[in-house]
DNA sequence: TACTGTGAAAATGTTCACAGCC
DNA sequence: GGCTGTGAACATTTTCACAGTA
């Protein structure tokens, strides 16, 4: 039964420290804006500023990845785009499969973002025959019983799970059978992977869960802060609303 | 023009590290599904399992809340779940406006996560005349000349913004106006905020690129770790498909 | 006995401040 | 002069290991 491990890869990741890893995609992200706008060269203070975070990290950041920068100058943007895209792994192709086409998964099918990173999606795949070969962002969707034989035929490593949390585990069982080793899960579940399998999770309530204890601050507690005004009293009928996609609630 | 920064809440928290709260939504969850099973105690291993963490990190987080546990025996299943969600402000009701009702924002409005835990979907939001007026989970779209009003009447504290990239600022502008104080946003780009406000990020594609960047690290350096087969070859064309939402693509 | 609660140690992450280089 | 790169100080987070107790 694995004693399945979530997050952290097995593989100390080199030198790289995560923290710095998670930032890389930002800083590319402010370099790609920067390069559209055919900009040479940028300081740590001004890449800094336009990716949130202060400089000295940043310097920080970069200095794990090796001497990329020019002492009184900054950094050439084209020359560090290529780097961090590189050491991310961005510089190949890396064809994805999304399993679960309802509104989430409709969205990331749909999201640029994806596309514009080295990222392909290869196949949709659902379990509702009704949506067999249907298309959603210019893509057929197939059928789960396909599953093991389109990873394979598009040499698929990276699964994103969109089902819900009831049927995740299973999908995510299947996947990694079928030889996938990284998974971006948005069920609200905890997978259980063997070793060597990397998941990630993205969970909509969890973040907006931090924020209500955050604001319950802001009003709370005596006059610390500013800003927030009254919390509204209107803390009455909450209905229970109709579970669209994911159901929060496991099986039992 | 407020030297907006992100994240990290001005708010020292009282005493509950952040690390500890971020862990609190999941802890949640885990007790809500035990409760739902009718166990009444759980020890912190067990608990500790079903939320993905490790014993020792779940009784350190805990002992920050204040000793609701029993030794020998183990936390009340009940009890742990109203602390939390008090812990949390989940025991009162928050308006939540979602703004951009594109395929994400439909998404998100569909997302029985949110209802299940003392958020409720007060508004939906969009800048396209003909949104307005079709509903969409159940909630009429309403139309973004009446984002203040929307805000005022609710209530509202808490901002979803779900638009493309480019509308995101303006967006984030008018509803910190209009005394939204805490914002998610799912556009790629940095929100500059004034202090006070609290921004949470969720971004799709950093997360598909850090999952890339430990996925190149099994395949590539020695044969260091195991698992992982061969990353097929399948590095070839990758044509860099219309962008649904969000910009990119790298330019060079 | 079987568990929690927690100090203390270890690991990781952030910030400071300045030497070094263009 | 202006900026990078980085040791060293500081802060936070995780883990260990065990005393305390129902």
């Amino acid at each position: 039964m694995a004693t399945g491990r979530t997050h952290r890869p097995a593989t100390r990741s080199r030198g790289i420290p995560e923290a710095t890893v998670a930032r890389l995609p930002l800083y590319l992200r402010a370099l790609t804006a920067l390069s559209e706008r055919s900009v040479p060269t940028v300081s740590s203070e001004e890449l800094a500023a336009a990716a949130g975070v202060n400089s000295a990290k940043l310097r920080k950041d970069f200095s794990y990845l090796g001497s990329y920068g020019t002492r009184g100058v900054g950094y050439d943007v084209e020359y560090l785009v290529y780097q961090i895209s590189r050491e991310l792994g961005l510089t190949q192709d890396w064809p994805v499969v999304i399993v679960g086409i309802g509104n989430l998964g409709a969205a990331l099918a749909n999201y640029g973002g994806f596309a514009s990173r080295g990222f392909r999606v290869a196949a949709l795949i659902d379990a509702d025959p009704q949506m067999a070969g249907k298309p959603v962002a210019g893509i057929p969707v197939q059928h789960t019983d396909d599953l093991e034989r389109i990873i394979q035929d598009n040499g698929v490593s990276i699964g994103v799970i969109a089902t819900p949390a009831g049927a995740a585990q299973q999908v995510c069982d299947r996947l990694v059978g079928a030889g996938v080793t990284s998974i971006l899960n948005f069920a609200p579940t905890v997978l259980t992977v063997p070793d060597g399998v990397d998941v990630r999770k993205v969970d909509l309530s969890i973040e907006l869960q931090i924020l209500a204890f955050h604001e319950q601050r802001k009003a709370g507690e005596d006059g610390g802060a500013a800003a927030a005004p009254t919390p509204q009293a209107a803390a009455a009928a909450a209905d229970q609303g109709p579970d669209g996609d994911v159901p929060a609630v496991m099986p039992a």
